[in-house]
DNA sequence: GCCTTTGTGGATCAATCGGTCAAGAAGTGT
DNA sequence: ACACTTCTTGACCGATTGATCCACAAAGGC
């Protein structure tokens, strides 16, 4: 026998799950906050979810999924190896300054410093994401660097690694809210710095 | 009247409080847990400190104060700009790698992901520190553009923001402990970038 | 020695935490 | 219409949170 059904998109209620743990935080974000933002009752949430952690880890896993395919849907589309590089960068800097989204970072990053080295399923999600991104970003250079657009004195997976650190520090700066900001500039140049010397 | 002295230093306090801070955050640091890492009773906490938040805010101030000193101090120290710039970077990597301190970060980096942009005060703290070092590695950058030692085609804050930022995007990424990091090739690899041309 | 001031330790506070239980509402399948 | 299964609602759990209160200990000034 099949019973009721939800009365709820788990998908759905699992976005807002990840907003609001994006915006607050792991241990800031309390169940009754959960529960009164995702819409749904105590019961509802622990059915379908399981405990606060299988929420978070999958709502982090969610978040990951959707990050990578957005990433690599604009690499596909992208007209040269560079300009993929460039608008995957712009659109990093873009969305931090978006004053909707306020200054919430990434959520991989943001649990990365709230939940390593403790909490080593979140560790084992956001490294494995973290491999695949690496080499996703990586086959991109290493495409720039057949094409003559990129430099060839370095390997592509360091190179790869080079632009995700920068952009990593470029996300955790941008919480500061620094009044004038250089996150554009620097993106930039970290650009310029795999480019072709001379 | 005087009245009876503390039983404690301060100062020691406050570091073993920074300590805990340092390595599980403030949420997730109890009263509990600090009275005990302390080696103070609850009472000697709150009428020295005042409450949990001015307690972290005072660990947080002091360990400000410490890094920029030491910075400061290997600066002054180093035999060349670029010299005392490479010390910085690898200091910075090899802190990271100390099995002894864990992969805790950077406190300021820390606080910046948990509280930012909620408590305003700790977003004010961080702030006026990162404009005070930004311009301690600028001042480092513009001697090392004038003895040669470093590209003259970009901004000295451009280029101390550059390095900030990847110095910043490292210790996050450090906290993964990924199994191949490749930590100390970024790093030389930021240094590379902002050498002279050709 | 006494008096005043301050520090200390333990009990205690209301509030909130994550998590559970049970009763009733709302469907599905036959 | 009925039985059966699932979902939903709200009360409730012990544990812990940050914070406070109060009695008592310990030191300095006279």
């Amino acid at each position: 026998m099949t019973g009721r059904p939800r009365g709820f998109d788990t998908a759905e209620v699992l976005q807002l799950a990840m907003d609001l743990f994006w915006k607050k935080g792991y241990e800031a974000t309390g169940l009754s906050e959960l529960t009164e933002h995702m819409g749904i009752g105590r019961q509802s949430l622990y059915s379908t979810f399981g405990d606060k952690k299988q929420l978070f880890l999958k709502a982090l896993d969610a978040y990951l999924h959707t990050g990578y395919k957005e990433v690599s849907e604009e690499f596909a589309a992208a007209p040269s190896p560079i300009g993929a590089l460039e608008g995957w960068l712009d659109a990093m800097v873009l969305g931090l300054c978006s004053a909707q989204d306020g200054s919430r970072g990434c959520l991989a990053l943001n649990s990365i410093v709230e939940m390593c080295p403790d909490h080593e399923d979140v560790v084992e999600l956001i490294q494995g994401h973290f491999r695949r991104k690496i080499q996703l970003v990586a086959d991109m250079v290493r495409q720039g660097q057949e094409a003559g657009e990129i430099r060839k004195d370095k390997d592509a997976e360091d190179l790869a690694t080079f632009l995700m650190t920068g952009g990593g520090g470029l996300i955790v700066a941008s919480k500061l809210k620094m009044p004038n900001s250089r996150g554009p500039a620097t993106a930039q140049f970290l650009l310029e710095c795999i480019r072709p010397l001379g």
